[in-house]
DNA sequence: TTGAATTAAACAAACGTTTAATTAATTTTT
DNA sequence: AAAAATTAATTAAACGTTTGTTTAATTCAA
């Protein structure tokens, strides 16, 4: 399943995440995507079959990449349940953070990828997410200090829906919060670190809620 | 600012923003939506002048629709803090339930808009329903019962993340679930309502992370 | 000399929008 | 109240672009 990939098929690739983050898959016009890359447009075709074939190359690559980098989790040896999921959120939010362009791409377009490989490729991965959040949590209640009800998927919801919101909202926070659009270290260190922090937080009030809390 | 539509414009308004929500605002064609509404295709521009001003027709409709429904919370006489943040999520979590075909193309295309009327009113959309959760906290902040450190925005993030998560993945949560796309009653009773439960005690829990409990 | 890479040009299809003609409804005038 | 005049609604067709893709010729590398 591994395709060897040349050096301009892959400048092709990253134009091209670029354009379909910027302006969405449909609105991205080949020509354009041809220019950034400084090729002529018939390469698109030539190498990738189709505009919709080099979405899917696009897509198969980078949630290769982050599949990689979540399992890495999973084989690392974090400690105890609090560990493993501060482990979690920081690893989740950085992969995200680091492959803006393309998760802002793939949360626009899921919604109308219903079937074929995309479906299944976006599936996979957000299977593994969940698993490995129900991993942190099952050996916090194995160990006691977490509470017994708890929602796996409900769980999924809040950290997924809440890293997601602030990149869907980008402009808007960077607004609130007197930040200068474009400028991303501000951005990372004041709003990223901010959610990851929230987000241990609030996990932990969560998961211990009504346990004897033994701090 | 209040503008009088007769009923084709609003049936092209109606049948418009099912498309625009199926197929994303560019896939969708202006003859694919004269078509499903029963009118000529110049219809669109003889009424609206244009796609995009239809689309601005649509949204202006429609976040005029949801902040009036959120406002009418603010004037509702709920009377403690979790009354008041149990109160605030079930009406936050039904509006969206039932605008969802113009919540998913919101969400869809709001990372497009930048500028202009559109933008600011979802902008002041979203700081309604900011100053909403803010309501609700300090009075809890201000009875004693909630700590003081909470950074609404997070809050704000985590609930219309949590919910706009369930919808962006509508198809995914079916499966998981075992739920028959489509059948809206299995959704909601299933899915909705667990969220809302969820989204009360985990911010009980995080709100209340500290406090003495006397439950 | 063979095959891959690259190009400009052409292709047909689909797009949003406009036109000009016609029908329907409303208002004004008789 | 009937007729005439005016405005609004509706239509099919055509417009000019832009779209993704293909062709055929050419350059480059092995």
């Amino acid at each position: 399943m591994e395709i060897e990939l040349n050096e301009k098929q892959l400048q092709i690739m990253k134009k091209a995440l670029e354009v379909f983050a910027e302006k969405g898959f449909d609105s991205a016009s080949v020509r354009d995507i041809a220019q950034r890359a400084e090729v002529n447009v018939a390469m698109i075709s030539y190498y990738f079959g189709s505009k919709e074939k080099l979405l899917e190359a696009i897509f198969m690559n980078n949630t290769q990449f982050m599949k990689n980098k979540i399992a890495a989790i999973i084989h690392s040896k974090a400690h105890g349940p609090f560990e493993k999921l501060d482990l979690l959120i920081d690893t989740y939010v950085s992969v995200i953070v680091e492959n803006r362009d393309f998760h802002r791409l793939m949360m626009r377009e899921q919604v109308l990828i219903k079937q074929g490989p995309l479906y299944s490729s976006i599936r996979d991965m957000k299977r593994q997410n969940r698993n490995l959040i129900e991993v942190a949590v099952k050996s916090g209640q194995k160990a006691g200090i977490f509470q017994k009800n708890i929602d796996i998927s409900m769980l999924a919801a809040t950290l997924f829906g809440s890293v997601h919101h602030f990149f869907s909202n980008y402009k808007f926070i960077c607004e609130e919060n007197n930040i200068p659009e474009g400028d991303d270290e501000a951005f990372n260190t004041k709003v990223i670190e901010k959610l990851k922090s929230h987000l241990k937080v609030m996990f932990k009030a969560f998961l211990t809620y009504g346990i004897s809390n033994k701090k």
